[in-house]
DNA sequence: TAAACACCCTGAAGCGGCTTCAGGGTCAAG
DNA sequence: CTTGACCCTGAAGCCGCTTCAGGGTGTTTA
C-alpha cells in the first residue's frame, strides 16, 4: 500500500507519516524500484496505529520509543511498561491540576470587571499590573502541552 | 537598573527579557553610552511584571498584545479586555477538558494489566494496538500547552 | 597589576511535534 | 496531451523560550 492509503487508514496526514520515519517511530520502509514510492504492509500499519493511539494519549515520543521497544521484546516483564502508564498517568494529572489553579485565577481576575468601564478603571488590568503571586507553575513543565 | 537586576525583581531570566524585547512584548530600552548595556526604569519593570503575570496565566503573547494596547489606550472602553479573558478562560477550560478524558482512558488503560506478567501477554501494549476509538481530542489545539 | 569572576552583548541553533512551502516527478483518465 | 491526483525531497515555520558560541566589560582580590 502507498503512504496515502496507510494515512487514511491510520487517521494521520501523509506528513506525519514521513516525519514519523525520519525521526525514527517508523521504520524506513521499502520503495517501489521504479518510482520511488514508499511501500507499506499491515504491520507498518499496526505499528502506526500503535503509535498514533500513544500520541491520542499525549504521550512523548520518548515513552512511545519505550512502549515500541518493549512491543519488540514479548517475552521480558512487562513491569516497566505499566510504570510508564504510571508516570505518564501522572503527568496528565499534574498538568490537570496546574490548569485548574489557572482557571480559579482566571475566574478571580475576570470578576475584578463586573460592569465595563473604560481601560483606565478595567479592574482586570489593575490586577494584572500587580506583583506576581508565586505560582510554582511555571517552571514545572512536565511533558504535556498547555491549553492553546 | 540593568538587565539582571530586571530580570531579579520580574522573576525571569536575562535571556527571557532580551528575547521579549526582540518579539516586541517589551520596547527596546536605552543603552548604556560606554558599554551598551541596556538600562531600565520602573515602567519597564511594570510592563515586564504585566508581561509575566499573563503568561503565568498561559496567555499567549497575541493575546499579552492586545492586553498591552488596551492598556496604553486608558479612555477606550474596556469591553475587548473583558472578552479576551473570557475567550481565554474558555481556551483554558477546554484543554481541562481534554485532559480529563486522556486521563480517564489512561486510568482505563492502565487496569488492562492489574497483574504483571511478560510483555506478550500485558493487556496494556495489547490494547494499544486496537484501533484508535475516535477522540474529537487530537486536532482541537488550542494556544494552552499540554501535560509534559 | 594581573588574574579571576560576575556580568553584559550578539546571533544562531535547538527543543517537540508536527505543518507548510517550494519545486519538482509519476501516473491514470478523458 | 493535458488535467489533476498522488508521490518525492529538503528547508523553513510555528510557539515560547533556552542554550550555545564567542566575545566585551567591570569589580574584586592575590
Ligand atoms: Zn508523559
Ligand atoms: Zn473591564
Ligand atoms: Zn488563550
Ligand atoms: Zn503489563
Amino acid at each position: 500500500m502507498k503512504i496515502g492509503e496507510l494515512a487514511k487508514k491510520a487517521k494521520c496526514t501523509v506528513e506525519t507519516i514521513r516525519y514519523y520515519e525520519k525521526v525514527g517511530l517508523l521504520p524506513a520502509s521499502s520503495r517501489d524500484n521504479i518510482n520511488n514510492y514508499r511501500l507499506y504492509n499491515k504491520s507498518h500499519l499496526e505499528r502506526l496505529t500503535f503509535v498514533r493511539h500513544c500520541r491520542a494519549l499525549a504521550m512523548s515520543h520518548e515513552e512511545i520509543l519505550v512502549l515500541l521497544q518493549a512491543r519488540n521484546q514479548p517475552a521480558q516483564k512487562c513491569d516497566s511498561i505499566d510504570q510508564l502508564i504510571d508516570d505518564h498517568l501522572q503527568h496528565v494529572t499534574v498538568r490537570i491540576k496546574e490548569l485548574q489553579k489557572l482557571e480559579a485565577q482566571l475566574l478571580k481576575l475576570r470578576l475584578q470587571c463586573q460592569t465595563p468601564t473604560d481601560s483606565q478603571h478595567c479592574g482586570i488590568l489593575q490586577d494584572l499590573e500587580q506583583a506576581i503571586e508565586d505560582n510554582s507553575t511555571d517552571k514545572n513543565f512536565s511533558h504535556v502541552a498547555g491549553s492553546h
